[in-house]
DNA sequence: GTGTTTTCTTGACTCGTTCAAGAAAGCGCG
DNA sequence: CGCGCTTTCTTGAACGAGTCAAGAAAACAC
């Protein structure tokens, strides 16, 4: 068990702790879930615990890069496990549906902005807004 | 003036109105400016428009396409008026400010991904996220 | 002008998220 | 294995962007 969640904690310089435990695993095993999933799932586990320690534990383990947030306008916070693979999302205008979408390239072509105006660039992150599959059928009846 | 604003309202089956003109000049006027801001500038010109309504003309005019809605992850809510030319932004991590880029290859080349998943993709949103020249020559002391 | 429809004003309210203080748990050390 | 320091969790309140709702006012067509 090369990635255990109490590893990843430890290798990050973090506390193993059963809240993070429960978030780490809760990310995994949702993605794209936001906050109040995230919490939900972390109750499965420890029933006790408070929206605050999950709120503190996304934000820390976000930090530390164990876990990505993603934010699509309109939408709450969402969290992901997939970490450091340059993915980009599709993101369903109509009911919310994200899904991955590796870079189209592979090796981050998206960071080539055409005139950075001196910034430093350090993530592209791209988002294509749609529908999914679901909402284009029902949408567009004809 | 082949762009007044009136125009540009009336083309788009909108009443004319004074919070409405302001709106627009403002979005002009400040590109990439939030709610607040906005309203501040709507206020300059009429002192006793309520902030209601410059949510309300915001609404209408993103979702008529007169002005465009930007929302970087955490951040509140910025328009812009540059609309339907596919340009992007880079955004500072440190102080938030946001510059114009135009599209790299310039024919809406992010709108191809490289797995749809079945969604119809109708918009490719870049966000490049960096430091701007003044953060990053302040937060690189060597 | 008159009437109908859209838009603005006012004010309360929601909801995701953050702040703060103290209690509890984790971890290193002896 | 217990001790003490530090980090993290609990509890509960607060914040702020944005939304909702009802009535008044303004815009447009005739």
């Amino acid at each position: 068990m090369t990635t255990a969640p109490e590893h990843q904690l430890r290798e990050a310089g973090l506390r193993v702790t059963r809240p993070r435990l429960a978030v780490l695993a809760a990310v995994h095993a949702h993605p794209h879930a936001d906050t109040e999933a995230i919490l939900g799932a972390v109750r499965a586990d420890l029933p006790d615990v408070s929206h605050q320690a999950v709120y503190d534990s996304l934000h820390t383990l976000t930090g530390h890069g164990l876990v990505r947030r993603i934010k699509p306008a309109g939408s709450v916070a969402r969290y992901e496990s997939r970490t450091g693979d340059n993915h980009h999302h599709l993101v369903c205008r109509s009911c919310g549906l994200i899904a991955d979408v590796d870079c189209a390239v592979g090796h981050t072509p998206c960071l080539t902005a055409s005139d950075d105006h001196g910034f430093v660039i350090d993530e592209a992150e791209v988002v294509y807004w749609g529908l999914c599959p679901t909402c284009s059928t029902r949408t567009q009846p004809e």
